[in-house]
DNA sequence: ATGAAAGCGCTAACAA
DNA sequence: TTGTTAGCGCTTTCAT
């Protein structure tokens, strides 16, 4: 059995509440009485009970991440970012993987997922504006993607349409015209409410600022956002016939199927078409042609989000309204919309490089 | 406040001990009292206390995952796997990142990291063979990786030598003589106890039993084992002006960085040089060409892992002997070693197919 | 079939 | 400055 406060306090021959004074810093200890404290301490090899620490404190020191799936590069990365923000304030991080199952996000906003979590930090898919009342969660909860129009939660998102905007009018600055998009919500599904209808608005404002019509057969959808998908779509794309000299992929793991794709059926990048994709992954810096993306502030994303979640579990009170956060975005230009390798990856995307290991 | 397992009593007319029973489905609980339990329970939003099952059982129902970091590919979909294996068993999985610093490994073994959790799931880097004395852990440990030989601790490791070896005799079997290696250990570093000495030597036992001297010009280290360090490593050796008509990378993210770098170069691949990667991430289907690889098993290693632990978590009495698994590989043949593309990803590659969303 | 009560290890209010 | 003690919500033993 692992020792005890009480064993720690017998061997030191003190009580136990200056064990746990000293356990926890406060002032008021005799210097001589915490030296014994910590002797016995280091004996005995103690270590405080989690489960009774937060069964008396009602704070577990972990906190809960909802994303699709961990094995999809964006999710993976920003993971990587919450648990070193997580961990800096001293948190452990559960991740829990919805699959982009509706109902699975239904279970994390009611609370039957992530239990022993003191909040949670949530990339919901299938979980819109229309689900507003749903989103009185009964614990902390931090939002991240697509907006929640209203809702009651605190919200980190992404300049979606602004964004997604300011890729498509890369694409028209470098002289394309016919810009076709992959990753859109298929017309015959009706439950998506994700980030996809915001970046095809952004794609649209672009091409009306253009004054370039919008086509619909140049618009595709995709189903899941993954390399395969991508590929797909991308094929179904060149074998309508359809012209194109650009391609937006609403996600990097897309973009990088399409570019597989138009290799194979002989469609040059850029030469004969341009691609830009989203989410700035690390990959994107080293696919053949190096990939143009969308760069979604990832890092800050997750450290706002942390940051709330902390605040709103450590909150007392009249709560403060739900805030709603979008850090700044940026295009990343590289050669599949024409612009050079920069092998020093430092100069070219700092965020990125200063994680490298 | 949340209600507990006293206001369900109250609200139900009953005792504690019954509300329990029902709550775990023990026999013995009359029907109609059942009925009146559970409508206490959905009609209070009753949700059991965790923290303190926790504190009474000596239980948490998580799991610890150590890895350097899931924002590397390969990871990535370990911890996918883990977290859907972990899942099935009703257990969530707290995610620790070491980055690879040995002093965070060791803070791991000694149960200073990932505190509440019933056991732990362990990739290390660096910690070996040498260390087998400090692996005595204090809590239920799986281990995965490299093989530390007669530690005490359970272990599911991958088939390293033999694999490597069957890499190189693939490349070997396509004709190719002068094959390079990235990723090896520098060796100038002497803390490196990982995988790739175990890989290094599988190529070395692969050319000598096809009579070709081992050429330390050929045998590259690449620091840590990213997109990049690949690239890196791979522009130094074309620059070497070594001449090599193969390329063993000892991962994938090595291999698609070096993929990169031949293409600038101007090496085509698989005409000039061959390339085979290790992991069979997800992405190796999508490269320009595609990528060979070797397929450890990931899932069969995840399923096996907690499977594992979960038998050393209910373990009570004279513990079971430390087991060793190593899960079966195979090399997958794909156009960086002028196999053909198959586009049906299904017929190709079961395993990773049937994950896919 | 159900109830009463001890106690898991800790925190913190209160006492000395 | 240090000690005593109640009680967090649950599981489980023992009684009834």
């Amino acid at each position: 059995m692992n020792p005890t406060l009480h064993d720690v306090a017998r061997v030191a021959g003190v009580s136990i509440k200056t064990v746990s004074n000293v356990v926890h810093d406060h002032p008021h200890v005799r210097p001589t009485t915490r030296d014994r404290v910590i002797a016995a301490i280091g004996q005995l090899g103690y270590q405080p009970n989690l489960s009774a620490r937060g069964l008396r404190s009602g704070k577990t020191g972990v906190i809960g991440l909802a994303i699709p799936s961990v094995r999809e590069a964006y999710f993976a990365e920003l993971a990587d970012s919450i648990i070193v923000a997580a961990e800096k304030r001293g948190l452990g991080v559960v991740v829990d993987q919805t699959n982009g199952v509706r109902a699975s996000e239904l279970d994390v906003i009611a609370g039957r997922r992530l239990r022993l979590t003191d909040g949670i930090v949530f990339s919901p898919v299938h979980i819109g504006e229309q689900d507003a009342e749903l989103l009185h969660a009964q614990f902390p909860l931090v939002l991240l993607g697509e907006s929640v129009f209203g809702g009651p939660t605190d919200h980190v998102t992404m300049h979606n349409v602004s964004s997604a905007q300011a890729a498509v009018e890369h694409l028209l600055e470098i002289g394309r015209r016919r810009i076709a998009l992959i990753g859109a919500d298929d017309p015959d599904e009706t439950t998506s409410v994700g980030s996809a209808a915001l970046r095809v608005r952004g794609y649209r404002q672009a091409l009306a600022k253009a004054g370039i019509a919008y086509e619909p057969a140049l618009v595709r959808p995709a189903g899941s956002w993954h390399y395969d998908t991508g590929a797909a779509a991308t094929r179904a794309l060149v074998a309508s016939g359809t012209a194109f000299d650009a391609l937006f992929a609403l996600n990097d793991t897309l973009a990088i199927g399409a570019l597989r794709a138009l290799d194979e059926a002989g469609v040059r990048v850029p030469a004969d078409a341009a691609v830009i994709g989203f989410d700035n992954i690390d990959a994107t810096r080293f696919t053949i042609p190096s990939l143009s993306s969308v760069d979604p502030g990832r890092e800050a994303i997750a450290e706002v989000a942390v940051e709330m979640l902390v605040e709103r579990i450590a909150e007392k009170g009249a709560p403060v309204p739900p805030r709603r956060i979008k850090p700044d975005f940026h295009i990343v230009r590289r050669e599949s919309t024409g612009f050079a390798h920069v092998v020093d990856a430092v100069r070219e995307d700092a965020t990125s490089a200063a994680r490298v290991v």
